[in-house]
DNA sequence: GATGCGCCATAACATAGGTTATCAAGTAAA
DNA sequence: TTTACTTGATAACCTATGTTATGGCGCATC
């Protein structure tokens, strides 16, 4: 059962009560295997399925038509792809794993199901994309009003606080196999740039990277120096009415 | 019944049933009017409703420690604001009126009877919030990827792209009533180099400024020049299996 | 154990955009 | 009419970041 991607997922929100959870066991198929460097889907594919991932990092672009890339998301385990696809018939942008992963796919046109079957599923699944709101909120404050140090500081303070909601990591250490173009891609740097930002960082004492392995000598400080607070991470399912088999009540 | 805010919004997405329409009319309050300036809400504040916008511009930020000011969403007439705030308990962003506006109320703890009792109701959420993912994603692209004269041309041709969606304009010319301060918070820039940027595009004949007049000699020039393609602003609601009491049938 | 390749660090140089300051135009208040 | 205030244009100067190039290191392949 802790094989199911998206029972880990949304269990790490909210309790889920037993329709809820056999629902989702469901729709979701079991896990699929990727390699590193594998596109799972490019910009403009028809879009049929969500998926969430178990193991492993990918990340959704966009490719300019100079030849740059925007790197969009970065998805860890328990995250979930693709759900703005609800609403648009072809990709939007493209994803591809950074390492070996494991993801599962569930298909969007079953999400009727859900509307239709859980009161605290619809909830789940709205709350998660108003997470995501706020995720990408926080990257365009990021991206528009702070300088590069900053930027790679607070983008690293992100990523260690999304990993900790499913994973056990101290303050001091974790690894992010993100290479520096990929870094530079999100943060809207050029790589050259990432590397002198990360030797910055390492002078100052704030943070640095040994392999893929990230270090930071004193959490708070950096939390400081980043601006970071993790609010914005720590979504909650509002209290709402959630008997779970209501009967639909057409006016 | 054309003064309800919530109906002209998503009537304009998908053709609403009797349920759907009652349901949401219950939902809402009637329009309350705000000055031009007036601060809507504070970042932090308790989020306890949404609000449709009925007529008037306003817009969300977030303000840094030294004093800039990140722009994050602007609010044209028929978009909701703080849909995100659904998974939080506190605003995430502060809100302000940039002209004399009329929005409407809706309690964010009702959400619960939209789910409960249309399931079109309840995707029809689900797609504006993806859609509004599909913004800041591409306004994500805007900052990290592009230069100050493609920034301001891609986001002056994505407000008039959602004028559209209510509003008769031609693509030669539509108000912006925007100061040249906002857009530079919005978009990354000071507001020198948004003036700057400005005179660039006028020289360039791609589009220019008098007052808050927008003039775009020839649309799909500008379009080209700012790499805009709207597909991202054209969401639809799936076609789902929508009847209001539809029963399971896993697998 | 060569060879090639991807990733990273660093340096020299180029430039987009930030900062500060000044001035003009419009407009609201007195 | 005067004053004050907001918005915007422009100029001079500064700096963060981009660009191009080089070299080192690790790792895979032959």
């Amino acid at each position: 059962m802790d094989e199911s991607c998206i029972l880990k997922h949304f269990g790490s929100y909210a309790k889920l009560d037993a329709n809820a959870e056999e629902l989702l066991a469901s729709l979701e198929k079991g896990p699929r295997t990727v390699n590193c460097e594998t596109v799972i889907c490019h910009t403009g594919d028809p879009a049929k399925a969500f998926y969430t991932v178990l193991s492993g990092w990918l990340y959704s672009y966009q490719d300019m038509p100079d030849g740059t890339r925007q790197v969009l998301d970065i998805y860890v385990p328990g995250d979930v792809i693709g759900l703005r696809e609800f609403a648009f018939s072809n990709r939007l942008t493209g994803v591809i794993a950074l390492t070996d992963a494991q993801i599962c796919e569930f298909p969007k046109a079953r999400m009727a199901e859900v509307f239709n079957h859980s009161v605290l599923l619809s909830s789940l699944f709205f709350a998660i994309a108003a997470r995501e709101q706020a995720v990408l909120l926080e990257r365009l404050v990021n991206l528009g009003r702070r300088a590069a140090t900053q930027k790679l500081a607070h983008f690293t303070l992100e990523i260690l606080s999304r990993l900790k909601r499913t994973n056990v990591y101290g303050d001091n250490r974790f690894q992010m196999p993100l290479p520096q173009h990929v870094l530079g891609d999100a943060l809207g740097l050029s790589s050259v740039h990432v590397s002198r930002t990360f030797t910055e960082l390492k002078e100052e004492g704030l943070m640095f990277r040994e392999g893929s392995t990230i270090h930071i000598p004193d959490y708070d400080r950096l939390k400081d120096y980043a601006g970071f607070s993790p609010y914005y991470l720590s979504e909650t399912v509002p209290q709402m009415n959630m008997e779970p088999s209501v009967e639909a009540e057409p006016a």
